[in-house]
DNA sequence: TACCGCTTGTGAACGCGTGCACAAAGTCAG
DNA sequence: CTGACTTTGTGCACGCGTTCACAAGCGGTA
């Protein structure tokens, strides 16, 4: 079993530890080292990738309004970031600007789908096809940007067979075969928690090597396969814990309130 | 409109951006000027309130199984974080262990949720009664942990009326009043993407104070409301951009790959 | 009571990410 | 061609969060 590691993603900035050296500041900018490639790629922080694909999104709609050009101001504002940030953001993927004008719509689109391995289609799989895998399967956003949900997997055999958003749900048991025959790269899990864990399994048996977690439990994977978790009770009780620090601070500069809410 | 700033939450570690004046950055970083009695809440940084999450409901579950006590290493283990990292996280709220022994796992189950204001239920509002609104409607995971779904909305006249999950769909005319009678304190975004921002208006003209968000879009509110945002699209991009970094990866260390899939 | 082993709580160092501020680099008008 | 103006790209500093390492503290034992 791999070292436990916590689940990056989803919820509150969650760094991995470190995952080996890379990222380097040498005083001089060494040229070459080992890889030195196409490196770059690596360099880019976590963080900031999660946000090239909202800066994608924003160029998407501004294409779509016949935009050609957009300066970093107009983009952060558009992302609801900060200019500088964004301006640092794209650095990490080159140079595509022209100073004194801005970025090109089309050019900027291009690079962060290239970054972002957009470029090729990476089939989805969803396991726990119940109230949650319904909607991700009947979901038209995911195809559209290149995420096509090609699989379908339950434990039910009522529900074996059944299509559900066009596609036929198989067994469990199938994971390996139809994952491999429609070279699934990401599973989905929407399955109970206790039942999440050997799914998990499964997929990675399968050869998926990125899992997206729905179910409330920390899953224990292979160092090289990678996790993100979506988790919504940890949501709502972050949003639980603001409403509680602004009670009290309305309590404590002396301001009513009426059931938590702060009547100023 | 409030000054544009970054939702936080969903994707990566998402530090607003000053919000405005307030939050002055003394010389001496001084973190509570004057209120200073209850002011620890304050402290907690945001990330550790998400994983504080984990561990409550990582708590309630070796509670369930008829544990006492437990100590830093288990439950750092069973969460899936660092032991020095949950020691941290448990010293912003207070001090609740022995030393040598460990912590009382009904102690830190109570003191969490007090941290987390999950002392008082949080009536939760969906707004977008979808694919996605059907399914946590239905999700019988909120209200048996302090978040009782008590209204739904939407546009739609065919489903105003009807129950789903167990209560009627009211049309969106209705937010204020139905909002401020039930109380409702979260509410839940999710609508098509034109509608959010609409909806998120009349959210917070309703009194709600903290928004969840699935619409991909960036939210305008106030200073006073809280947003999160669960955008499924960006992780997928960001587990493609994995998928991406280790291929390239393999192809620069000489590795085969199919399809992606690095072959070892 | 004195000792020993275990675990907490935290001071301090480190590293990453953010934001500032400005030089570099381009456009455009004249 | 020159000079004014605009916007990018980034060096740098700061602050937050993570991690290490260990003293302090508690329970058990002789
Ligand atoms: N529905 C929501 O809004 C919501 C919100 C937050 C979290 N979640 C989490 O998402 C997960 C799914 O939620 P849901 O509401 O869709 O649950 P659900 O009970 O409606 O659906 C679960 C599905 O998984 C299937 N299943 C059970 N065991 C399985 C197995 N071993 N292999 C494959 N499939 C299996 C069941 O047959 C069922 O179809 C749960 O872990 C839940 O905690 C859901
Ligand atoms: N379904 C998913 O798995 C999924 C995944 C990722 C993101 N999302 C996002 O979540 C949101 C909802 O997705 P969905 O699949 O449930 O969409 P959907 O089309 O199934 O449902 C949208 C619902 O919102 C209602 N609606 C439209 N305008 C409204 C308004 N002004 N006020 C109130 N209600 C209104 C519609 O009547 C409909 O019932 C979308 O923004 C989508 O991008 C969904």
């Amino acid at each position: 079993m791999a070292a436990q590691r916590g689940q990056r993603g989803g919820v509150g900035g969650d760094t991995p530890p470190a995952p080996t050296a890379a990222e380097i500041t040498t005083p001089i900018p060494r040229v070459a080292d080992v890889p030195a490639a196409r490196e770059r790629a690596r360099a880019v922080p976590e963080a900031a990738v999660a946000r090239l694909a909202v800066y994608l999104r924003v160029l998407s709609a501004m294409q779509e309004q016949g935009a050609v050009t957009v300066s970093s101001e107009e983009l952060s504002a558009a992302a609801g970031v900060n200019s500088a940030k964004l301006r640092k953001d794209l650095s990490y993927i080159g140079s595509y600007g022209t100073r004194g004008v801005g970025y090109e719509v089309t050019v900027l689109i291009e690079e962060i789908e290239r970054i972002l391995g957009l470029t090729r289609k990476h089939s989805v799989a969803v396991v726990g096809i119940g109230n949650l895998g319904h909607a991700l399967a009947n979901y038209g956003g995911f195809p559209g940007r290149g995420f096509p949900v090609s699989a379908l997997f339950d434990v039910d055999p009522d529900l074996v067979g059944v299509p559900v958003g066009g596609i036929a749900v198989h067994h469990i048991d199938d994971i390996p075969r139809v994952c491999s025959e429609r070279e699934v790269s990401i599973g989905v899990i929407a399955t109970p928690p206790p039942a999440a864990q050997t799914v998990c399994d499964r997929l990675v048996e399968a050869g998926v090597q990125c899992i997206l977690n729905f179910a409330p439990v920390v899953l224990q994977v292979p160092d090289h396969v990678e996790v993100r978790k979506v988790d919504l009770a940890v949501e709502l009780q972050v949003l639980s814990f603001h409403v509680a620090r602004r009670a009290d601070d309305a309590a404590a500069t002396g301001g009513r309130q009426v059931n938590g809410m702060v009547v100023s």
